[in-house]
DNA sequence: CAGAATTGGTTAGTATGCTAACCAATTGAT
DNA sequence: ATCAATTGGTTAGCATACTAACCAATTCTG
């Protein structure tokens, strides 16, 4: 029976393996996989982002995003100012650090990739591809019994401040969710 | 090229996914994967293990498993008890609350897997896990110029104590590797 | 057997992720 | 035009993982 348990398992060891690595490799850049991954996503998008945006194309949520984005405005790799159109937002610019060392850490992460998947087949590594994004797939699949309850909780529970807010984990979309709609990743 | 990027995406997305929904369907019960996992373990060595034992079948380092451990004790789903033969060692067995429900908590990782992996072939679940075992073990190999950095630097730092302490984390296998040693999982 | 090396466990500090709850600003519906 | 709902950002608090550094106990070696 354990060895009916394994796939979690291996996709978990995997993306530790994976993570482990990178963060390996980017850290005499002063960098991980994390920072790395914003940095790439703001310089693919050649414009300046917002936050939500960010978020939403990384797949995390929003408030892992603000720690993520303090850490690296702390460390000048980003630049946060408030947006001119819209008060509520603050708009996310590379900064020269940033800018100047961009082309290397992607081809450090390039290099990674390929040295990981030397040795693949095109073909093996579609399949594979294919099975992942179904699995993922059906992991984001909500689980309609689960959203009720927490509906319901949600309702049951405290209006600490008289206003009702239903908000968030009911409305919002999740992180991944938004992250495949934003980009069409495949 | 940005879609060149996509596979560790897709496989930390996936395992994301994954760790989410199981997480939910455990909630319920006081669990999370991390803790099932460790009682699921314990479960399946009858005999009671060292925490180190239990670190290197996870796959995590011990100072992690501490952590969880504590937090387990503390929620009175196993108990620590001093090794009579080791007096470094600590005994870590289940305690009836996870005896009880241990079965019913199995059922539901079992259940999660096999709604996640319907639809998947049986041979590109196969070939799905060949590439992930095969990636994960290249990730895993030692990049040796780092190592040798390493130890570099760990010789040049410290002796705050006076006693050199090579130890640790050069000495030591790595979680992943260990836990690849100790269990035949495929 | 004495000293060195190793091992098991721990603490401290950090990174990354989450949810819940909130405020301020904008949008939308009536 | 106004009030409700939504959205962007934040804080607080937790979970899970890591490395570095350490102690105490055991084991290994000369």
């Amino acid at each position: 029976m354990p060895n009916d348990e394994t796939f979690g398992q291996l996709i978990h060891g995997t993306a530790r393996a994976w993570r482990q690595k990178l963060d390996d490799r980017l850290k005499p850049m002063g960098l991980s996989q994390a920072k790395w991954r914003t940095l790439m996503h703001l310089s693919i998008a050649q414009d300046a982002l917002t936050q939500a945006e960010i978020a939403a194309r990384l797949g995390v949520e929003e408030p892992t995003m603000v720690t993520l984005l303090h850490r690296l405005e702390r460390e000048a790799w980003i630049t946060r100012t408030n947006s001119p159109h819209d008060r509520r937002c603050k708009m996310v610019l590379l900064g020269r650090r940033a800018q100047r060392v961009i082309g290397q850490i992607n081809a450090t992460a390039d290099k990674l990739r390929h040295e990981l998947l030397a040795e693949i087949t095109e073909s093996d590594l579609k399949t594979c591809m294919r099975v992942l994004a179904r699995v993922r797939d059906r992991a984001e699949e909500s689980d309609s019994r689960r959203s009720a309850t927490r509906q319901r909780l949600a309702r049951v529970f405290a209006e600490p401040n008289g206003q009702t807010k239903r908000g968030h984990s009911i409305r919002r979309k999740t992180a991944r969710r938004r992250a495949r709609e934003a980009s069409n990743e495949t």
